[in-house]
DNA sequence: ACGAATGTGTACTAACTAGTACGTTCGAAC
DNA sequence: GTTCGAACGTACTAGTTAGTACACATTCGT
């Protein structure tokens, strides 16, 4: 049901429609992730566009269609990500900390996805639930983490009771609230969240706190 | 300028107006926890309320008015549950824990709060940068957490580059996650995060991650 | 008792916004 | 070069929504 708009026109495509579908799909991402869901405007994500708000609705059918195609193609890139991670070779610890840093630079570089996530979840995942390609298959970064957390576990220096989506949690988190909860953050605490400096020590600190959890005597 | 409306209330009020102020703020701030600020719709707050929308108007002004003022509300609430906390006869790593537990614990019991930070971040900030009150009070979990590190630090048991801002946000980011995720996560992992056991679970684990992150011999 | 301020309800409006009716152009196949 | 469908643009509408005009009630100090 989902795709249903996108799969009618991704056979038979003229070059000029995939770009100006794509053209919509940048635009749209913006708006949505800066303004929210009903905050978002269509008339003003057609103003940006080099078409119009008629091919909006030609393409994705709905302000909604529109919303979910932009989740997907967030959701997609994510994976994407996911998928060029390569960790065989290095010790239960270093992949622990080469999955952490990879989240984290995800997304402090992918600002948009995050703020789409949130607004996701303040309407309780409505959208997501209806889009299968995300619930099925973003699941990657649990398949490396699980195989990560045996080999340590196996080797006695990680915990066994805490498992894949547990730690996967752990790394979402503080990579998420780095950029979801800056603006607050950044409000109240008066920290500027966006200097380098700090994302460096922030970045090196989400490693050493997988690991310290993960490594930790005192708990067995 | 932020207070200036419900200041001008605040003296000479009937019993009747605060009960029918308070009443229209419980309401405004599920719908707007619910919907986003621009989801939220005046009408269905007024509705909701044994009142009308002209109330509204004349208590708060505008819809931003009394956003903002729900945004208040929320923000006052976490810090007097902060102000209640006791640590002083604890050792650093049972003060820390007990920090981490009272902010998860709030955050599990209070989704409006989160869903309303989250709304904010969406926006910017730029409604709670206008919340002199907020900017000015909210850094009380800083201070506790201050206190704290120092002793630990002295004690030789924690280590000494990471800041009292730092661990706040670790806190913050592992216990807002657990709320504001709650519904892409469980969605896309398929768990269910209001699961009694699991929260039970995931409380001892922020305190683990905490007191681990902080007293982890590798990094010193 | 009375006037003045505070508190309340109803009915309205002006502006906005998602969505559409209808017509046009472009490009490829025959 | 004609036909057919995909791609596109303009101008509109129906419904919604924040905010208000106006009238009325309640309370309280004097």
């Amino acid at each position: 049901m989902t795709d249903r708009l996108s799969d009618v026109h991704e056979s038979g495509m003229t070059e000029r429609a995939v770009r100006t579908q794509g053209d919509i799909l940048e635009v749209a991402t913006a708006e949505f992730a800066a303004n929210g869901y009903a905050g978002a405007r269509v008339d003003e994500i057609a103003a940006r566009t080099r078409t119009t708000k008629r091919m909006i609705y030609y393409y994705f059918g709905s302000k909604e269609g529109l919303y979910l195609a932009v989740l997907e193609r967030v959701y997609a890139q994510i994976r994407s990500v996911e998928r060029g991670i390569r960790i065989d070779e290095l010790s239960p610890d270093e992949a622990l900390r080469t999955l952490a840093e990879a989240t984290y630079d995800h997304h402090t570089t992918h600002e948009a996805f995050i703020q789409l996530v949130s607004i996701e979840n303040i309407h309780r995942a409505e959208h997501l639930r209806q889009s299968e390609t995300i619930l099925r298959e973003n699941v990657t970064a649990i398949t490396l983490l699980e195989e990560v957390i045996a080999r340590g576990v196996a080797e006695r220096i990680f915990r066994d009771d805490v498992d894949a989506v547990d730690v996967h949690m752990i790394i979402s988190a503080y990579a998420c609230f780095h950029v979801a909860n800056r603006h607050t953050f950044s409000a109240i605490f008066d920290r500027d969240m966006l200097d380098p400096a700090l994302q460096d020590r922030h970045r090196r600190l989400i490693g050493d706190m997988v690991i310290a959890t993960m490594t930790d005597r005192r708990v067995r």
